[in-house]
DNA sequence: CTTGACCCTGAAGTATACTACAGGGGGTAC
DNA sequence: GTACCCCCTGTAGTATACTTCAGGGTCAAG
């Protein structure tokens, strides 16, 4: 059985955060020693491993909190798990084509910049101004 | 001169909008009627636009309130704004890529899942479960 | 003179995922 | 026995850009 800093220094995360999954309901809440410390199994590790990387690949913690339910339903079936990572997969392509119209309107714009001279006579500036008609970020 | 609702519809904005962006110092400190009404130039309304149109293209308001002052300062070159949009550029780049890396897992797995069976056999959860060795999203 | 739309201030709430802090007990080594 | 690290709880703070709320004054119309 391992103590919480140590399942902290294994999963690559601090107590608190583990303390914190706990009040999220993404751990189960642990038995605890005779001094009230939490006592966990090592398999709790692999856990928090999922639940990171669930987060590297774009889901939140509520996102995970799903996940994990479906994991342990054993009613759930596979298209379950698959619809949220195609929902999650739209969500982040629709960031990328929000950034992707950032870049392509910052590129333009620095482009179009001499980088000298005064500011009174920056086209940036100028184009946040007022910008008459150019591609748009609808944000 | 305008109420600060006049200049909310006009700038579409909401009023409460308008008085943050005041106290964060984004807009001026307006004069006031006698009966303590915000009283606003037209001007206003085109520095509410430059407002959201650098919110548009990924700046934060400190970033604007950083961006209006190069614009006040006679001072400031053309650079200093390109310098900033710059900056902008790359944050929005590093955004795109960690994006793109998510997106392109998150691709990878949801076409592995055959979304029919049980969630004991799914390859999207195993893939969360233990990443032996894949593509790596490093957040 | 009352109704309704508009204005005011200051404080608190929203979302996300933690981090930090205050105040206090437990366990082991020297 | 005391130093030092570990553990506990509960609360508050962080960042961003607002929104909401409570409580109250102002103004034009009918």
């Amino acid at each position: 059985m391992l103590n919480i800093g140590d399942v902290a220094r294994q999963g690559g995360v601090s107590v608190e955060t583990l303390r914190y999954y706990e009040t999220q309901g993404l751990i189960e809440t642990p038995e605890r020693d005779a001094n009230g410390y939490r006592k966990y199994a090592p398999e709790v590790v692999r856990h928090i491993q999922f639940i990171k990387r669930a987060q590297d690949v774009g889901f939140t913690l509520r996102d995970i909190g799903d996940l994990l339910s479906l994991k342990a339903d054993p009613g759930a079936s596979c298209s379950d798990v698959r619809d949220r990572a195609l929902g999650k997969l739209s969500e982040i392509e629709d960031k990328i084509d929000v950034l992707s119209r950032m870049r392509d309107i910052l590129a333009t714009w620095t482009q179009a910049c001499p980088s000298t001279g005064p500011v009174s006579e920056c086209p940036i500036l100028d184009a946040l101004e007022a910008r008459k008609e150019s591609s748009n970020a609808d944000r």
